[in-house]
DNA sequence: TCAATATAGTGTCTTTATGTCACTAATATA
DNA sequence: TATATTAGTGACATAAAGACACTATATTGA
């Protein structure tokens, strides 16, 4: 028998040390996108230190165990750091976790998907010199940081699903929003085109959007507005659009 | 201009010591579950140290980061520890990370769903003293270490959500399994009773099946014994069943 | 002013997939 | 050999998406 066996539970946690095993890093990222220009766009910044410096990644830091108390507070003081607003769409995506991905050695990274509109943050991001938007069709150009890419790629997968059976990419765009921008936004993450009838007709009959009385108006005719209903984000069609 | 900004990365590596911050503990932990006398159980191990000695949790570990190489090996490990056999589907299903789950600190687990056969395992369950299956009907009576019963919730809630647009749960059968074991299975997951005739047809429709020409005798009319074909964990119906 | 163009939005029929339920099939048992 | 029991099918109803032509409302420029 070895002496823990006889400890109680109070003393063995007064001589717990956690130094004593080494413990992998850990850090979380945000694969955090938005959609501007008819384009959806991921924010990067540039690494400023070792490892990786001068690549661009995702944001993201080290927890810091005496600031933050939990993986949601972790994440959200990365966006707002970049941002200066909290993302009003963030879901855990995936962890990485092995002794490769950080040169410094064992890591792993908590991943999130998040969305915000574009205009919520973009005079903050044109000041944070070291963030950046960058258009996804751009990615497959650049080498980003450990891997980072694969994070982006299977943030936007899982935002491809929800765009089949669900609104959630809504929160990429402006607080107020047409029916032609949210459809192209999805046609963008499903990778083909929609009939816009389909597109329409279920979001109205589950009344997911409110009509704000305003119109969009550029070349042809204007378009409502509609901004999202209270239980928008919590709503899954039954059935997915074609794939 | 600090130090570090004017050393290479090499150097940086050489001098980097990954103990000079405070890191989290890092776990992984298996909600495994099976199918067997007509109930879903879940895999529980009496914990045999400190903290929370004696109460009943999910088989987990930390990340010993010189004898593993990545979190999939980690829980692979663990995995095989308590059964016996790797589990023929796992997916990784959320990370938890706080200072409060596990009282010697700052914890992460990164938890999967995973899924087995009850007879493939059976034998080395009854050795391993500290390993034992308990119907999830069960533990509402049961209090489990750390956040345990969380994990345990979300992975049924996931394998719900599965069972209504794949068949995915046939995982937690033998090999060779009837329709009416099945949709029974897909029955406990959902709350519901299903109707027969939409869940054969949809599977029958995409080719999930393969009949071995076989029956299981019991009361009754015999049922066809079919095994998993080879696509069927990928495949997804467009359409959800009725929740 | 008004035709041309462009984009937004609707009417309506088709197609696809699930829901419902009664019916038939194959076994054990009394 | 009738009955009970469970497995499996036929056939129609219902729900939701696909398709696509049509109408509506704006801008622009002869």
């Amino acid at each position: 028998m070895s002496e823990q066996s006889v400890m109680d539970e109070a003393t063995y946690l007064q001589q717990y040390d956690p130094k004593q095993f080494d413990s992998p890093l850990v850090t979380v990222d945000a694969a955090l996108f938005t959609y501007h220009d008819g384009v959806l766009k991921v924010l990067l910044v540039e690494r400023a230190s070792h490892p990786e410096l001068g690549k661009w990644g995702l944001p993201g830091g080290f927890i810091d165990v005496h600031r933050v108390a939990d993986l949601t507070q972790a994440i959200n003081g990365v966006i707002e750091d970049k941002t200066g607003i909290t993302a009003p769409y963030l879901e855990q995506l995936a962890s990485y976790g092995n002794n490769q991905r950080d040169k410094r050695g064992w890591s792993v990274t908590v991943s999130y998907t998040a969305l915000m509109a574009y205009q919520a943050c973009e005079v903050r991001i044109a000041t944070v010199a070291d963030a950046q938007w960058v258009d996804v069709e751009q990615l497959p150009e650049m080498t980003l940081a450990f891997d980072h890419m694969t994070i982006i790629e299977a943030g936007r997968e899982r935002l491809k699903q929800k765009a089949l059976y669900s609104i959630v990419p809504a929160y990429a765009l402006a607080e107020e929003f047409t029916f032609p921008e949210l459809q192209h936004l999805h046609e963008l993450l499903i990778g083909k085109p929609l009939q816009k009838r389909s597109f329409r007709r279920r979001i109205e009959q589950a009344n997911l959007l409110e009509d704000t009385g305003k119109f969009r108006k550029d070349a042809g005719r204007p378009a409502i507005l509609y901004r999202l209903a209270a239980d928008a984000e919590q709503y899954r069609f039954v059935r997915n659009l074609e794939d």
